[in-house]
DNA sequence: CCTTACTATATGATATTTACATATATGTGC
DNA sequence: GCACATATATGTAAATATCATATAGTAAGG
């Protein structure tokens, strides 16, 4: 089945986009990638997907790195590339490390929250 | 530990608020507790702080449900109320039961990554 | 009658986050 | 020279969340 929304300024119809995001969930993705080591924006892409089952947008990852070097948690310098543009690569910071201990509770939190929500839908089918 | 962040807009600091919230969770929550029985906005709040273990806005709460009229999820009608003020009684609609399996779904996709995230975590530090 | 408090719905304004599009530049293969 | 992948970045708009405020019915206390 199709659900469809309504256009909340124009009251056109759209089609359900994907329910159930975390908020800034990317971070501590980021943040687990760069405890492996130093890496950059493009190369992030891959390893987001692949582990944090996030489909990425490249100018929202960007964003989110200058606003994690902002915050704190990264840090970044150029560095040199041979075969390509260079690179801003990112490191983990000590403040990163400290909050990525912090979004995983949250994050535990959270999955306690869905769960709590999933045994009640369950209990409704079976009543 | 305080974490602080940077204001996005002025660059003064304040401390992190909470992380990890999943986008409009409180839409299932809300027609879990329909599937019950026809409810009113104020009379919905203690059961999605107790159930859905949300700190609810009550602005956002009645802005939501006019919302998900609107999509097609609820539908109300005014309720005399010999003790108070009148109340709007929301009910579900076959639509709303049908995205409430949909939203379900996506939110078991949703823990899924969370799990695959606090698993990567764990070895980070069991390494 | 007046004030306070609780119930009940609703909206204004702003902040935050996400999504989509576009700009710019380097190096490779043809 | 041109298309393409790599690489970073920003402009704009949409969607969502947060905080404050407005309005009104009823009940209790003075």
């Amino acid at each position: 089945m199709i659900f469809t929304y309504m256009c909340r300024t124009c009251g056109c119809s759209f089609r359900a986009r994907d329910f159930g995001n975390v908020e800034r969930f990317i971070e501590p993705c980021i943040l687990l990638l760069l405890l492996r080591g130093s890496s950059y924006g493009y190369g992030l892409m891959e390893g987001l997907e692949k582990h944090c089952g996030e489909k990425v947008d490249i100018g929202n990852l960007y964003r989110t790195l200058r606003r994690m070097e902002a915050d704190g948690w990264v840090k970044s310098e150029w560095g040199k590339n041979k075969v390509g543009p260079d690179r801003r690569i990112y490191t983990i910071t000590k403040n990163g490390r400290e909050f990525l201990e912090v979004a995983a509770l949250s994050l535990i939190r959270t999955d306690k929250l869905i769960h709590r929500f999933l045994e009640g839908f369950q209990k409704s089918k079976s009543a």
